[in-house]
DNA sequence: CGGGGGATTCTGCATCCTGGAATCTTAACA
DNA sequence: TGTTAAGATTCCAGGATGCAGAATCCCCCG
């Protein structure tokens, strides 16, 4: 560490060691902290209540202190994760090479999906590229994943008049989230021929450091190949490419 | 916010501002910190060197200061996610009931793994709990893809007289890293009946919010309801299951 | 080298922060 | 339901800490 400071603010130190306490223990109680600093009681109760005032720290029900979003903050807007594309690009071509089919990274644009990278399958009959292309998102796999982890009243809000009916798409918002309910219960989306006729797909979420829903990916195939019942076996890697993209973001 | 607090302390509430400021802006000067607290320049300056002191910023040779590394612990350590077990668990209940067998969740010890939590299959022939139990690693589907993700100089030290052989079990470290290789690739892990005859299982890493792999879960069935080439088909939902234990370690 | 801008050191004094005690709150147990 | 113990929060007098302003030092550029 530094050199003491020249001229040491006691009751700086105390918010600080206590800030670094409350880091390594991750829960901490006001006689906890008491003990930790040799203050009084009072004293490590007014150093926790500026902590939380400045959002350093959190207080729940039973009085336990956490760390805040003030620290969240920097966690989420100072270690700026890589690039998404960049982080997921080795990934993807890696699944296309398991696969042998085209993968997608798509990201939710208000109630479309913007794919933002891609590798087509090496076979003579493959999905095409959609880089570029904005789908509705609730008629494709990548769109589903990310719809579902939406809270109601924001997937609500991105439906104001219901769900448009294309080609065996959804038909409103109450089979909208029924369909939902399902990728939730399964962890992965499937598409059958909604955005195009002969072309399936399953999609699943990329996550960022916090766990949110950032992106999804998807392999989309032709369905001559690949008959519904046959689209769960693309889950597993799917899911493991989508766990690699999001360790990549996360590093 | 929280309510003003009821005993305010300034030289707290300077040194959180600054921290703030620290964090939000990259890089400060002393002018900076003093015009942004309103205050005189020689108070700004001893408030940075607390911090300085503390870890929580650095000072380079012009001078400037920039965030330190108490800030990068919090990162590292500290997102002190909510106890492993206690985050997993509704996971692995989840788990249990979807695929109808016994779900364990466990941590790397040495070169063994400790059985931290597990949900036992509901049907009369079921895997019993392991809870408790301490197994060579090598010889466990989660105690495979937790070694699959070490470093080879941490899995040479684990085993400096090479791999013992029980029954059915890995015979040298060579094999044992192409065994790991294979993990690698498929993101899973597979044994068959390598830690007891008759029983299968398939495991996956659980991660933390810096993506390094905390523990493994496990989904272990009899060999009879679940010959060798079925065992691919509990890699999805096992994915999922970790990925939503690792959500909620996250979040 | 000189000068300007910024950082660091110093010190008197005022006000802020402390500890201890009183009071409030919560949870567990009979 | 009531009681009790443990922990948190509030209060206030007094002493110690932290402040500002000025002096001094440091760095960089012309």
């Amino acid at each position: 560490m530094q050199n003491p400071p020249t001229y040491p603010l006691k009751a700086v130190e105390n918010a600080l060691v206590a800030l670094k306490f409350l880091q390594e223990r991750g829960e901490i109680r006001v006689a906890d902290v008491a003990d930790h600093l040799g203050v009084a009681r009072s004293t490590a109760h007014r150093v926790l209540a500026m902590l939380v005032f400045h959002g350093f720290a959190i207080q729940d029900a039973r009085r336990v202190y956490r760390p805040g979003p003030a620290l969240r903050s920097f966690h989420e807007a100072g270690m700026a994760p890589p690039d998404l594309v960049t982080a997921a690009h080795p990934h993807l071509r890696e699944l296309n090479r398991e696969v042998g089919e085209t993968v997608h990274l798509m990201v939710l644009q208000g109630n479309g999906v913007r794919f933002v990278d891609g590798v087509e399958g090496p076979q003579t009959l493959h999905v095409g590229s959609r880089i570029g292309m904005l789908l509705p998102a609730h008629a494709t796999s990548g769109g589903k994943a990310l719809l579902a982890e939406l809270p109601d009243e924001e997937l609500r809000a991105l439906y104001p008049r219901g769900v448009s009916t294309g080609a065996a798409a959804i038909g409103d918002l109450a089979a909208l989230r029924r369909e939902l309910d399902g990728v939730r219960r399964r962890g992965y989306a499937v598409n059958s021929e909604e955005s195009e006729r002969g072309v399936r797909a399953v999609g699943v979420c990329v996550r960022d450091a916090a766990g949110r829903a950032v992106a999804a990916a998807a392999v989309a195939v032709p369905g001559v190949r690949w008959p519904k019942r046959r689209l769960a076996e693309l889950a597993a890697p799917l899911l493991v490419s989508a766990a690699r993209i999001t360790t990549a973001l996360t590093a």
